[in-house]
DNA sequence: AATTGTGAAAAGATTCACAGCA
DNA sequence: TGCTGTGAATCTTTTCACAATT
C-alpha cells in the first residue's frame, strides 16, 4: 500500500480522462441537455465509446440501458470523484511570465481552485500586486494557507527543488511543476509535471518520423 | 498503417520519456561527464533503470557493458531521433497572458524551435510588438512560415477549432493545444493537449483519495 | 566487477462483442 | 429497439532476472 493506488480502484488512466468527460458534460449541461450516450460523450471527449463505458462503470456509474447517462447526475458524480466539491487553495511560486499568466488564468480560478498566494524571491517583485494579490516571499507563507492545497512551481529549474521542499514543509500535498526538473518529494506528495519543451520535442519526433516515412515512399493520404 | 506507428517501432511511451533523458544528458554533458550508467540516468530522469535500458535499446543504443553510455554520443542519438537537429518554426495563436508568456519563454526558443509568428484577432493587439515580433492576424500568415512547423493554440476554447483549421490549412503538421477543447484535425496532423484545469483536477483527485483513506484509518507514513 | 541488452513474466490499458435491460 | 455494463481477447507497458560483454 503505497500512496499510489486508488481507494476503490479507479485506474490511473481513467482518472486522467475524467476531467475531459466533466468538461463535455458541463457544456452539455449548459445547453440544457438531460442525457447523453456513451457514443456522443466519447465523441466530445476524443475517445472511444467503449472506453467511456468502461471508465464510467469503474466509477459505479448510473447509466440507463437504452437511454444513456443523466447529464447533471453524471457531472456531480465525476466532480465528487475528483474531489472538486471542496475548494482548494493554490499557491503559485515564481512570478515570471508564466506565473503571472497562471495567476490570472480563468480556468484555474473556476471549478474548485482558488489562488491564495503568489510567491517570488525577487525583491523587485515582492510587494507588487498581481490580480488582486500581493506577492510575498516563501517564508511569509502561513502553513494554514497551503495545507491540503496545491503548489504550482513556475520558477527556473535551478530553484524548483528548493521550492518544492518549502511547499511540502508548508503542508502542500500536490504540486504542479512547470520547471524542467525532476522533483524529489515524500511519497505522500503528488507531483504532476508539465514540460513545454518536452511536449514540443514529442511533436517534433512525430513530424520527423512522418518526414522520414514520406521520403521512403509511404502513402500519407 | 495509420499515422500513429513509428518508423522503426519506438514505442509511444518511450518517446514520451526521451526528452527527459535528453535533459538529464545535457546537464551531465555541461558538467563534463563522459559516461553515465542506466542507474544514474534513471535517477536523474525519475524512472527505473530497467526502463532506461529498454528505452535506449529500442533506439538501437550504443551503451558499453560494464561501463555505461557515452554522454555526448547518446545526447546526439536522442536529439537525432527526436528530430531536433533541424530548427522548426513555431506560430503562437492567442496573445493573452499565456500566449505572451510562451512567446518569451526561453525553453521554447532554445533547442530546435524558433517562434516565427505571433497571431491574434483583437485589433487592439494586432500590430503590437512582443518580444521582437509584430503580432499579425491569422490571414496574414504565409504558408511558408508555418509549413512543417508547430502551431501553439492559446486562445479561448471557443476559437480553438477555427484556429486549428486555419493552422492546418497553413501547413502546420503539429499542434500544441492549451485551449480546453478537443480538436478535430486530419490524421496526418499531430495534436498534443496541455490542460491546466485537468492537471489540477487530477491532483485534486489524488488528494481527495488520500483524505478518504486517512479518514478510514490507513497509515500514511 | 560492473553494467548493458533482452527474453520472459507480470501488470495495465484498450478494444471487442454481446448478454442484459429499459 | 437502443444503449449500457462487462467478461474475454488483444495490445501495450513495465518489471524481472540473468546471460553476454567489456
Amino acid at each position: 500500500m503505497t500512496a499510489e493506488p486508488t481507494r476503490r480502484g479507479v485506474p490511473e488512466a481513467t482518472v486522467g480522462r475524467l476531467p475531459g468527460y466533466l468538461r463535455a458534460l458541463t457544456s452539455l449541461g449548459d445547453e440544457g441537455r438531460a442525457s447523453v450516450s456513451s457514443e456522443e460523450l466519447a465523441d466530445l471527449s476524443g475517445v472511444r465509446s467503449a472506453q467511456v463505458r468502461k471508465d464510467l462503470s469503474s466509477l459505479g456509474s448510473y447509466g440507463v440501458r437504452g437511454v444513456g447517462y443523466d447529464v447533471p447526475r453524471l457531472s456531480d458524480q465525476i466532480a465528487a470523484e475528483l474531489g472538486l466539491s471542496r475548494t482548494r487553495p493554490v499557491v503559485i511560486v515564481g512570478m515570471g511570465n508564466l506565473g503571472r499568466a497562471l495567476a490570472s488564468y480563468g480556468g484555474l480560478t473556476t471549478r474548485g481552485f482558488h489562488v491564495t498566494a503568489l510567491v517570488d524571491t525577487d525583491p523587485a517583485v515582492v510587494g507588487r500586486r498581481i490580480d488582486g494579490l500581493t506577492v510575498t516571499t516563501m517564508d511569509r507563507l502561513t502553513p494554514g494557507s497551503t495545507r491540503a492545497g496545491v503548489g504550482v512551481i513556475t520558477t527556473p529549474a535551478g530553484a524548483a527543488q528548493e521550492v518544492a521542499d518549502a511547499l511540502v514543509e508548508g503542508g502542500v500535498r500536490s504540486i504542479l511543476n512547470f520547471a524542467p526538473a525532476v522533483l524529489r518529494v515524500p511519497p505522500t506528495v503528488h507531483v504532476r509535471a508539465v514540460d513545454l519543451a518536452a511536449e514540443l520535442a514529442i511533436l517534433a519526433f512525430h513530424e520527423h518520423q512522418q518526414a522520414l516515412s514520406t521520403a521512403d515512399g509511404e502513402d500519407v493520404g
